[in-house]
DNA sequence: GTCTATACTAAGATAGAC
DNA sequence: GTCTATCTTAGTATAGAC
C-alpha cells in the first residue's frame, strides 16, 4: 500500500517561512523543516528536488502574498491614496517578517522562473495606480523610484540603520510626501 | 623562538573581503581565509576569536570605507552638488562589491559596537553637506530619506529587481533630482 | 510517500607541541 | 604565531525496502 501523506507541499511551505523568520535563512535546514512536519528528512527530497527548490518555492510564495496585500491596500480612494496606503502596507509587511524580508532580496535568493515572475509580479498593482497618477509615460521610472524608497528604508529600518526610535515613521512619511507631492507639481 | 609571522590581521581582513565578494559571506569559511593568506585554520584562532569577530572586523572596514567614498564625493561644489555627488558615489561602490555590501545590511550582520559605530559614522558626510541644505532641524529626517532611497535602489539593482537595462540609470537619477528639488523648494 | 541506513563533505573550534 | 591532530556537530543527498 501506498504509504500515507503526513504531511502536504502547503505545510512544508508554511513551516519552511515560519522556520526562516525564526532563524533567517542561512540556518535553513532540510532536517529542520522535515522534523517540523513530523517527518525524515529524505522524505522531503520526494516532494522538493533539494533545498534550493525548496526556497526557491517560499521566495515564489512570499512574492505572491506581497502581491496581495498591495492589491488590498491599492482600493484606497485616489491614485495618491492608493500609493501612500500601499507603501504603509508594504512596510508593515516587511517589519512583520524581517527574515523572511531579507531573503527575497539577498543576492543568493534562489530565483528560477516561478519566482522570478512573482516578483516581477508583486509591483503591478503599485504601476496600475502610478500609471493613474502620472501617466503610462512616466509610471514605470516613477514606480522603481517608489519602490526603491520603500523597500530601501524598511531594509535600513530591519538591520538597525537607523539609530532609533522617535523621527522614523515621521522620516518615512516626510519620504513618501515629498515624492508624491513632487511627482504632482 | 617565536614564530615568524606569515601574514597580518590586515591582510586577512583583505582576504575575507575578496572572498565575501567572490563567493558571499555565507559561504565565507574560516578555512578558505586561512588558506587565502597561506596558514592553516587553528592559526587564524589566534587573531580572531571565532568566525563572528572576523566578520565583524570585516563589516567596520567596509564602513569605514564607505565613509571615505562618501567624504571624497562630498568636496564638490555646492551642498545640492555634493549630495549628488556622494549618492553617484555611493551607487558606484554598492555595484562595485555587490555580495559585500548585500552583507552589510542583512539582519544576521555580525553588529558589534565598534561596527556599529563605523556603519552610524559613514553617512557623517551626507548629514553635514544635508545641514547646509535644509537646516539642522530637517537635516536628520531628510538624510534618512535620501540613505534610504540610494540604498533601496541599488540593493533592488544587485538583487536584480529591475528587469533590465535603459531606464534604470535614468530612474536612479530621477529620484535623486525629484529629491532634491522637492527639498529645496 | 514514508522509512532506515548510510555515504559524503564540510566546517567550527580546541589541545598541545614547537 | 604557527603547526598537526583531533573532536564534534551538522548538513545534503542517495539507496533501497515497504
Amino acid at each position: 500500500m501506498p504509504a500515507i501523506a503526513k504531511t502536504s507541499d502547503e505545510e512544508i511551505l508554511q513551516a519552511a517561512r515560519a522556520l526562516i523568520e525564526r532563524e533567517g535563512v542561512a540556518n535553513l535546514s532540510m532536517q529542520a523543516v522535515a522534523e517540523a512536519v513530523g517527518i525524515r528528512a529524505p522524505s522531503l527530497y520526494k516532494r522538493f528536488a533539494d533545498r534550493a527548490t525548496l526556497l526557491s518555492a517560499v521566495e515564489r510564495e512570499s512574492f505572491v502574498t506581497i502581491r496581495r496585500v498591495l492589491e488590498r491596500a491599492s482600493a484606497s480612494g485616489t491614485p495618491r491614496q492608493a500609493l501612500d496606503e500601499m507603501a504603509r502596507a508594504y512596510r508593515r509587511f516587511a517589519k512583520g517578517h524581517p527574515r523572511l524580508y531579507e531573503m527575497l532580496f539577498s543576492r543568493s535568493a534562489p530565483g528560477g522562473t516561478d519566482a522570478d515572475r512573482a516578483r516581477a509580479e508583486a509591483s503591478e498593482p503599485v504601476l496600475a495606480r502610478m500609471t493613474e497618477l502620472v501617466g503610462e509615460d512616466k509610471a514605470l521610472a516613477s514606480t522603481r523610484v517608489m519602490n526603491a524608497f520603500v523597500h530601501g528604508f524598511v531594509s535600513m529600518e530591519n538591520a538597525g540603520a537607523f539609530k532609533l526610535g522617535p523621527g522614523v515613521d515621521d522620516a518615512f512619511a516626510l519620504g513618501i510626501a515629498t515624492f508624491l507631492r513632487s511627482l504632482t507639481t
